[in-house]
DNA sequence: CTGAAAGCGCTAACAT
DNA sequence: ATGTTAGCGCTTTCAG
């Protein structure tokens, strides 16, 4: 591979020239210029990023840390933020935790060490005491999708706006006609939501009892098993609200081997809006956090970290919307 | 930040006494190693890790170039294969393409120039023409998941065994004892799996009909828009194999929107066994390519070209299985 | 066991 | 407009 060097040294001028003619930011006489493109592009000649990068304290790379791309919630996040980091010019490191924190912290180490320029991080993918000690050693950060109450106000942070989706939530049954609902909730962290959703039914003078509360964690499996309990209950719901589409899926399913229909006999509506709602039968009706302006919204708060403006707000709030598919109708008894 | 010569002053030795303490590859006695290594965790030092990749000329650094990572089948693999390469130390740069090759060439001429010991390329994420351009100029390269007849046999593929992958669905249908069933596939990319299928009803003495033959575009929508057609044949199929899940699942769709049921009426399988597949009602029989035996082989693959070992063979194939779910049963007409 | 010196490929002051 | 020099932080001969 031709270096800088030998390119210098073909031509018969100094390296300073050909930085110089190659990056256009000083003055170099049109036919030398002219000499140095041709004789690079002949070769080939590709810049060593990582010499560059040395040089300059600076790498063009960013760190996304999330607790595993598989997870059906981080794709098309990942997709949205990569998309953006590329439009400045950046590259993404994808990190797996998988949750567990000596391996978050690892893989922070390992970034810091990469001299990377920054760092998203997402929910449950680290310990926060790690991160906070990396803040303050001034690596910019921004925290994606995390619960508000959990993390340090001076760290920036971008979310959806989870007490107005839970809210969205409650009015959209609402307008249907639903009293009797229940919501299985992922607590403490997605307890936002909840009050979000509760605080639409209280206006209207209903209160969501403590028995229509269960408690899921965020998967299928807890939503089927949450909703199976609530199946059981003298007065059964006419809907149910479901803190996560998994949650709202797994729900879907105990209704439906329970032998009762959805929407007919149970409304369900999920938050997070997953590509998979989209496929289900039924459709599931979802409060979406639109991925991609979250995903900019990180990325600004990055930039802004890395070439430090500095701007005053930390904490961006994303608005949620309402996607209206099958899961959700009218309740048949009132 | 601390570097090796601040260290190395502070102590009173020189850098290379320092960096044989730290990757105790030479002699230090123990006296000054302990005082080195104390000091660096004192300091909090951390290698730069881009300094050290420039004078080694290996950055421990992959890049993994695929179409979108939003895409379903994406996210499970990607997480296996960032597992494999930080198993091996390596951390992971990911590059959606959306298939757009001028994209993909200049995700690819980055990585190169930011020295990535190897690429991991996922098929449509790029043009084969800048693969073979690359991998000339020594890049180690590995191919995962395309078709063989696409890649030139050079480069190093790791993808699932896609004929037995349709023959193993061929053969699921059969056992159930269909006869009249009908393909959505593809082509001419998935024709393997085609052809999989195909001979095993042959086998049977079964042939399966061109009109029993749709087009499909990998998307869900294709699937529908396929498994309508063939619903309106004279003789309706009793079974249908769709090369891809997407597919599978558009077709399950049609299927229920015509006001027929899965699988009593018409039993579907798919191939790839998306995690969604598992979360439809009914759930979705499916042939699964073991994802981190892919990633496994993937990475071995990459791993035997980065450190030069010649090893003769260059294409892995992956052994499909079969995922039982709901979506099959017996024809009710056989 | 320890140190001096050169070099990885590039950038950035500071001359000329 | 071009060249000289120093340096980014680390590794790696090669001497001592």
């Amino acid at each position: 591979m031709a270096t800088m060097s030998d390119i210098a040294k073909a031509i018969g001028v100094s390296k300073t020239t050909v930085t110089n003619a190659l990056t256009g930011k000083s003055n170099v006489s049109e036919a030398t210029r002219k000499r140095i493109l041709q004789y690079a592009h002949e070769m080939g000649y590709r810049p060593n990023e990582l010499a560059r990068s040395l040089a300059q304290g600076k790498t063009f790379t960013i760190g996304l840390i999330l607790p595993s791309i598989a997870h059906p919630f981080y794709p098309e996040l990942a997709d949205a933020i990569e998309n953006c980091a590329r439009l400045s010019e950046y590259q993404t490191v994808l990190c797996n935790t998988h949750s567990i924190s000596a391996l978050g912290g690892q893989q922070m180490d390992r970034l810091v060490s990469r001299w990377v320029d920054g760092c998203i991080i997402m929910e449950r993918s680290m310990d926060l005491a790690d991160i906070i000690r990396h803040f303050q050693q001034k690596v910019p950060i921004v925290l994606c999708d995390w619960q508000e109450q959990q993390t340090p106000p001076e760290i920036p942070l971008a979310r959806g706006d989870f007490f107005r989706a839970g809210a969205l939530a409650a009015r959209h049954l609402l307008e249907y006609g639903h009293q009797r609902v229940a919501v299985i909730v992922d607590e403490p962290g997605q307890i936002l939501r909840l009050q979000g959703f509760c605080s639409v039914f209280a206006e209207a003078g209903i209160t969501v009892s403590r028995e229509m509360m269960q408690q899921g964690y965020s998967t299928s499996e807890s939503g089927y098993h949450a909703a199976q309990i609530l199946l059981t209950l003298p007065e059964r719901p006419t809907a149910i609200f479901a803190t996560t589409d998994l949650m709202a899926i797994g729900a879907m399913e105990a209704i439906i081997d329970e032998g009762l229909r959805v929407p007919q006999d149970i409304s369900i509506i999920g938050l997070d809006d997953l590509m998979v709602s989209s496929l289900l039968r039924p459709g599931l009706t979802s409060v979406a956090i639109p991925k991609d302006q979250l995903a900019r919204n990180t990325m600004e708060l990055l930039l802004a970290q890395i070439n430090e403006d500095q701007n005053g707000s930390v904490t961006r709030l994303v608005e949620p919307y309402l996607v209206l598919r099958q899961s959700t109708t009218f309740p048949r008894n009132p």
